[in-house]
DNA sequence: GTTTGACCGTACGGTAGCGTATGGTCATGG
DNA sequence: CCATGACCATACGCTACCGTACGGTCAAAC
């Protein structure tokens, strides 16, 4: 009849600020850098996220990930409830890094053209190192994730409709073209992760990328 | 040191042909339709396959299969070596069905146009219902997914691209019309699949399809 | 300098799945 | 009518992981 100590149920921060300072261990401190520090509720959602992208959610995995960050679990179960927090708080963590971020800087550019065109250089260099969103959209069947996913495709396929609204076209048309956009950016990360030596490469890759985006800007 | 009785790295089949005669049990015959008949490796490939659209290749897993077959492992460990041979014979399963198939049925249509039309309205149809392939994708870091995914991605991205060559474009023009169309589907399978409620539904659905191929036919 | 509380280590029991061993059943062939 | 072999059931040990219980440690508060 005991519960967790803390849970993730209560939205405040234990220290003053996220990788606040290090309460480092007094004879074990100064290692080569990732060494012997306790550990935020970040640190451990971090992890997560990065093991979904290597081995899908049920790499996020306590035990393992503790070993990972150097530490058992006597720590995970002291800030967090059990597994299915901890995929919560790495699905927090994916919604705010890899979307409204992304669009931010995306939206110092003033041409809308241009946007578009830095968008998909961006979006196609990142998928390429990152087989996150491949894991994420192979688990929609957890509720949890359908429901990140849902959020986040709304998020990008509205700043992209957005766009070609932008460029002139009209609302529905915008629509459409941006669900095509986004639609093939999905795909792109697919087979960037999967078959990479489909996608063309070195000079290639840069010819490509601007022929589709004209084709998609094509109006006929 | 025991071996399993019968690998399935002999190709030849138990008995003269697929789906071959029930050999049913004396007594427990005469079930609702789905009783008990003795199984051939092919049963034990296609519940696999259906075990990976609904949970990955993780739900790949004798013993949960075996109870929805309505028998044990010591039906399974019979037919198969492991759990891998397994994992084989559905992935060579779903090259044969997913690929070879539908080609073969799009041939039927002289118009090349209409060829791609048919194409992407059969895989649009399909990948709505089917899950698999997302799963599928999702697994490209097991080495045997990614070479059934190397081998039915070439197959299916050549044919794309001989779709649009036998329309007029250029080679190069084909070959990145074939991708993007090929990655728009991916694309298009992931969000049906993940935010169904993206995708235009109902009457939208066909213009959409109709739109998009308009987009990628366009010549600007 | 003791106390407090945040944080971690470790041992434990429970479950799911893999693979093995071995015996049971039934149809066919002699 | 028994022997053979294809096919299945069951019990077993092994490993990985979940979640719990509880004791240990260290820094700050007093």
């Amino acid at each position: 009849m005991v519960m967790a100590r803390r849970s993730t149920d209560d939205p405040q921060v234990p220290h003053g600020s996220p990788s606040d300072g290090p309460r480092h261990r007094g004879k074990t401190g100064g290692g080569t850098g990732g060494g012997r520090r306790r550990l935020t509720a970040e640190d451990w959602a971090a992890a997560a996220l990065a093991a979904i992208g290597e081995g899908g959610l049920a790499a996020v995995a306590v035990e393992p990930i503790a070993t990972r960050l150097g530490t058992t679990k006597g720590s995970f179960y002291w800030h967090f409830a059990n597994r299915d927090a901890l995929v919560d708080a790495a699905l927090e963590r994916w919604e705010q890094l890899h979307t409204e971020a992304v669009i931010r800087t995306v939206e110092a550019e003033p041409d809308p053209e241009r946007r578009l065109r830095g968008l998909f250089a961006h979006a196609s260099a990142a998928s390429a190192a990152d087989p996150l969103e491949v894991s994420l959209l192979a688990t929609a069947a957890e509720p949890r994730v359908a429901a990140a996913l849902r959020r986040v495709t709304d998020r990008r396929v509205g700043y992209v409709a957005g766009l070609f609204a932008a460029l002139g076209f009209p609302a529905a048309e915008a629509r459409r073209r941006g669900l095509l956009a986004y639609t093939a950016y999905l795909g792109h990360t697919q087979l960037g992760h999967a078959v990479p030596e489909s996608l063309p490469g070195g000079t290639d890759r840069d010819r490509y990328l601007d022929s589709v985006i004209d084709t998609l800007l094509c109006r006929g």
